[in-house]
DNA sequence: TATTTGGTTGTTTTT
DNA sequence: CAACCAAATA
């Protein structure tokens, strides 16, 4: 190995002027606008790096924000391979995550505990619910999570409690008066049990830092250079962190695109970049234009998309690659004969070596409702493929219910991870007992886990109920010992061995195994979390925690999105949303219709017309050869069907771009391959046009040759599919799975959707799985 | 206290 | 077509 001297100048040399300025950039505010394809995480990592290495920069004086957890440790790693070491101490992080951190250093300061629990979106709705019940509000005529949401609104402008109340208890609004009652004592009882909600992790640093000078001076000397990834997706109170943190050094560089602004709905303030040379007086603006990733035409079509905006900088995108393909445009009858065709055109192209691996294309939608369709064609025809988001991993009921458990064993004062937690398994403690409890531990002001422990002194306790309870507290009480030595990892292992967990779910019937197979999945996980002790080897208020205390404060934080896992050999379903910062070279967009996209509210308000036609813009420009446009002429929503036009979006890309095609309903087919079947199932049904350049203005959708056709059609291409491309597994056969690996079918039982297999695997042995479920593929 | 059932309800995107 | 809830029943 020859390593250079300074392998960051190395890395430099390939750098564009624009990129080069803003990685030289030493001093005062900085904004690069950066467009789709930049480069631009190129330049924030080698900019960190020469600050590191040629500038003597120490890491700890380095503060980096990005918007996933995957996102720091790819930047991290970055960093890493350019320096040759790791740059520790500096903190890379995603806002809530160095809000958690900071918070964990001072949560004393603002009358919390080190070991606090942080509450996600479900249970603080949930927790709101509570509040509601105790305050005897409506929760039918106000919904918690409708009062959850104004609350969050007001979070994210840094509204108090008692600044809402003040505005609100007396206004119109009759939401807003609900809210006003119930957000300061929401406030009140997270505090009573030591607990934080998302929010809270952005809201109470800033009060932080903004009420204590000493601590703020200190990460203002601290923090000599601060850097804001998606700085376009930050809400109000992300930039009072940041304006507070910088107002000293004023190093403070942030890299966004005004254009792929996407979360106006969660508070995001798209002033924050539009007004950033006004709020930081001098700053240096480079924009970066110049894409490195996409096609001529695909560049083009997102150019001539995204000028339709009226709100923005304004910007136009290059590129010094070939023109490429066509984007197609696809119309089909319904959303099951859309998710057949994207996947028939899948195989296509990997048959045409047009998509070499899996991986490498993506399938992007508005809702995540969509993807079901999708999901059910992609396993039929045993393709493999990854889901992000949906419903999401931590928020399954099993893996809820594990963590109650060990929130409770980390922090006693959790009032709801308590009663989750309490009859389950079931132990005779009902609902009734539950109030009982509640009431007198409110009375004594103890918490719940301490009165459960003194059921001889409550009364009016069923024996039952008073035994149960004893054994839950032993319990508890127990694993809160054990968790002081143990790792997570094992902890948890036992912690499910002795509720017998995996049992009682295997009982619940078909999903039981699916659900098993999560848990299991969490025990795994666990058992790779290491302490980042480099991060955190500076912090003497971490000396009392367990590893099970900074297990679930960094779990709480982790998204769908840091779980993907890129490197496998799948296909990636997933919302538009998610799909920010990523690239492929194959992208679909699918469920182009006027009303899903851009939703049908959104003509309402110019502002949500915009973002979504911002959310548009993201997915095209995550195409780097090939683009596919779809959308369906039917397609369940909720109970009923809808009827669906081309979406208005589609119009405003050249005709001379596109190419359309249409399925013609009965027809599963897209491209002009036959679909390899191994049933050999008829393919004689299928046809498909190609109609060639577009002629204008959505001119397919009202062709009278397609019409008649489809009630035939509908019952013949149902009827193929559900007998082809099951998962014809036979004893024997080797398959292999998603997560554990691959195994030999030992065994089929049951019919129709509800074929069941048992598989012998080489990692984790014996397995019942649910074909319909368990996204099994044969092995070759 | 646990379980089942039937009815009602809403449904965008997520750290 | 979920998920969620209230009431009825075991």
């Amino acid at each position: 190995m020859n390593l250079s001297k300074h392998p960051s100048t190395r890395a430099a040399e390939g750098l564009n002027p624009e990129q080069r300025a803003a990685v030289e950039h030493l001093e005062g505010p900085l904004l690069v606008l950066a467009g789709a394809g930049s480069g631009k995480t190129r330049v924030l990592t080698v900019r960190i790096a020469r600050l590191i290495q040629e500038l003597g920069v120490p890491p700890a004086r380095i503060l980096a924000v990005t918007f996933t957890n995957k996102a720091a440790e790819e930047m991290r790693i970055r960093i890493r391979g350019l320096l040759g070491r790791d740059p520790t101490g500096a903190w890379i992080g995603t806002f809530h995550a160095i809000g958690a951190r900071l918070l964990r250093r001072h949560a004393e300061a603002l009358g919390w505990d080190v070991r606090f629990t942080i509450f996600d979106a479900e249970e603080s709705v949930r927790e709101v619910g509570r509040v509601m019940e105790s305050l005897g509000v409506d929760q039918k005529r106000w919904r918690p999570k409708a009062v959850q949401a104004v609350m969050s609104d007001a979070k994210n402008q840094l509204v108090s409690p008692e600044a809402f109340s003040r505005v609100h208890e007396e206004g119109f609004q009759l939401l807003d008066r609900v809210v006003a009652r119930v957000y300061p004592e929401y406030q009140r009882s997270l505090r009573k049990q030591n607990a934080f909600d998302f929010d809270d992790l952005l809201v109470k640093p800033v009060e932080l830092l903004e009420g204590d000078a000493s601590i703020l001076a200190r990460y203002q000397e601290r923090f000599a250079f601060l850097l804001v990834d998606e700085y376009q997706d930050t809400n109000h109170a992300q930039f009072r962190l940041v304006e507070a943190l910088a107002r000293v050094h004023r190093n403070l560089m942030v890299v966004g695109d005004d254009d792929q602004s996407i979360y106006g709905w969660r508070g995001a303030d798209i002033r924050n970049i539009l007004d950033f040379e006004q709020t930081f007086e001098g700053a240096r603006v480079v924009r970066l234009e110049q894409n490195y990733r996409s096609t001529g035409t695909i560049l083009q079509a997102a150019n001539s998309v995204i000028r339709r905006n009226l709100n923005r900088k304004g910007k136009t995108l290059r590129t010094d690659r070939e023109q490429g393909a066509r984007i197609t445009v696809s119309e089909f009858a319904n959303e099951r004969d859309e998710a057949a065709g994207l996947t028939s055109e899948v195989q296509a192209l990997l048959d045409s070596g047009a998509l070499a691996r899996y991986r490498d294309a993506a399938v992007l939608y508005r809702t995540n409702a969509q993807s079901r369709a999708l999901e059910d064609a992609f396993r039929r025809r045993g393709i493999p493929y990854q889901i992000v988001g949906g419903v999401r991993f931590y928020e399954r009921r099993e893996i809820q219910d594990v963590l109650a458990y060990l929130r409770l064993i980390s922090n006693p004062r959790d009032t709801a991870a308590f009663e989750r937690g309490v009859n389950l398994p079931r132990r005779g403690v009902g609902q009734a007992s539950i109030e009982r409890l509640k009431a007198w531990c409110g009375e004594m002001e103890v918490s719940l886990l301490a009165g459960a422990a003194r059921t001889g002194e409550i009364s009016g306790l069923s024996a039952g109920a008073a035994r149960g309870l004893g054994r839950f507290t032993a319990l508890v009480q127990d694993f809160a010992e054990r968790a002081k030595r143990l790792p997570v990892g094992p902890l948890i292992e036992e912690l499910v061995e002795r509720l017998d967990l995996l049992s009682l779910l295997r009982a619940e019937g078909p999903d039981g195994e699916e659900r098993v197979g999560n848990v299991e999945e969490l025990i795994a996980g666990a058992m790779d979390f290491e302490l980042q002790l480099g991060e955190e080897v500076d912090a003497p208020a971490l000396a009392g925690l367990t590893e099970l205390d900074l297990f679930l404060q960094q779990v709480s934080l982790v998204s769908d999105i840091d779980r993907h896992d890129p490197e496998s050999d799948a296909i990636t379903l997933m919302t538009l949303h998610n799909a920010k910062g990523l690239e492929y070279p194959v992208v679909f967009i699918s469920g182009l219709e006027e009303g899903l996209f851009p939703l049908a509210r959104a003509y309402d308000e110019p502002t949500l017309l915009e973002e979504e036609r911002r959310l548009f813009y993201v997915g095209i420009t995550r195409a780097r050869d090939r683009l596919y446009l779809s959308w369906a002429r039917e397609r369940r929503r909720g109970g009923s069907w809808m009827v669906g036009t081309l979406s208005s979006f589609v119009d405003d890309i050249p005709a001379d771009l596109v190419t359309e095609t249409r399925s013609r309903g009965l027809g599963r087919e897209w491209g002009s391959q036959d679909v390899p079947s191994g049933r050999g199932s008829s393919t004689a049904d299928v046809e498909w046009s190609r109609l060639g350049p577009r002629a204008g203005r959505g001119g397919a959708s009202a062709d009278p040759r397609v019409a008649p056709e489809r009630e035939i059609s509908d019952d013949l291409a149902f009827g193929a599919e559900m007998n082809q491309d099951l998962p014809d597994l036979r004893k024997g056969e080797r398959v292999s799975h998603p997560t554990f690996g691959s195994g030999r079918v030992v065994e089929v039982t049951g019919f129709g959707r509800d074929v069941k297999v048992i598989v012998d695997f080489q990692s984790v042995g014996k397995k019942k799985l649910v074909i319909r479920y368990a996204g099994l593929e044969k092995e070759l």
